[in-house]
DNA sequence: CCTTTTACTTGACAGCGTGTCAATTGACAC
DNA sequence: GTGTCAATTGACACGCTGTCAAGTAAAAGG
């Protein structure tokens, strides 16, 4: 059986995830990932492509364990395109700081290799899309502030709720994940909807 | 006299400049600065300790040569906080095209480089300075919306006409300058400000 | 005019990280 | 027992940064 292989695949990507998160932001090496999962540095190009790969992959294990996809369900039930809103901000304003090591790494890496960017533009787009079915739900209601259309605003949710934002407002900034969420839900809200 | 070693110096930077103007995002190599600016690439190493060094360097000669703080004065003039605020993003806004190629290549290389993150820090601090000036005026005026503290309000400004947020706009939404100045200034205006 | 200094060149090399290759081992399956 | 498969070991090429030593050519200065 392949049991054996998965095992050490998914070990390997969990001591990846473990690595990064125990060191964010650092250039985590592939040396480093093989000596964590006690595993030759070879044999991780047995089972990914290149360091890019792998970093994909471990960015899908994770958004697998923490179940992203069940959480944003929750804007399903909104009764509302506010509320849909509010619960967005809430539920992926609070996802971040869970995954923001593994897609730390990923972000780093888009700069310079096409599949990382490749991977991390699909990923965005996902999130977007998800704006964007906020805003049309807010549009058919005729809460759309009339300063704006649809695709721009779903672009400004789309900015305002980026990691690379949330990073510098709690880092740099000093933002509590509290005032983050607050701050941003007022400044969407304010913005977007007619009052 | 040393006039023919700031020639060099000097014609390193415009090149280095000129380079990453016409291929903006790419990782630009020490021997490619060389060859582009004659010179053989140790001779770089005789007038700039590192590549980030010589990266800084290009940085600080762009600034000088747009002469940004002679555009900041216009922010003196205005006569109102409302003023400021809008002159800033228009500013600060139309300036971020003129420097864009430059500032990525150092913003590339904060990741991994010290140095370069430490510079990064400092330039966009200036930036948050005028913010904060602005806000203080804006309060001093009581026109700073009630949802608000200065410090919040401070960042917000900031994190909004960051350069990682018009890039995001222009490039990935496909925003046109027009667009991006007039959307910006209405998020702060609409946010910040009691109306 | 000769000497020294200065800017720069050439060529070689170390270090580090990624990715590749060939030969080998050890276990489990049939 | 033979074949298959995961993994190992060791070696190596490549690309880029940064360093070192020795040499050159031209300007500066007595």
């Amino acid at each position: 059986m392949s049991s054996k292989e998965k095992d050490t695949r998914t070990r390997i990507l969990q001591t990846t995830w473990d690595l990064l998160e125990s060191n964010p932001g650092h250039s985590l090496k592939m040396s480093e990932i093989a000596k964590a999962s006690g595993v030759s540095r070879q044999a991780l190009y047995l089972h990914f492509d290149s360091r890019t790969e792998l970093l994909i992959a471990t960015t899908h294990y994770v958004d697998d364990v923490k179940g992203l996809d069940q959480r944003l369900e929750k804007l399903q039930l909104a009764k509302s395109g506010e509320e849909m809103l509010r619960t967005c901000v809430d539920v992926w304003g609070n996802y971040i700081p869970e995954i923001y090591s593994v897609s730390k790494a990923l972000m780093m890496s888009k700069d310079t290799d096409e599949a990382a960017a490749a991977a991390w533009t699909d990923i965005m787009g996902c999130l977007r899309d998800v704006c964007g079915q906020i805003i049309e739900t807010v549009d058919k209601e005729n809460k759309l502030s009339s300063n704006w259309r649809q695709a721009a605003a779903t672009d400004f949710i789309w900015i305002m709720i980026s990691i690379q934002n949330w990073e510098q407002l709690t880092t740099e900034c000093g933002w509590s994940q509290q005032q983050y969420i607050a701050n941003v839900t007022e400044v969407l809200t304010a913005t977007l909807l007619t009052r």
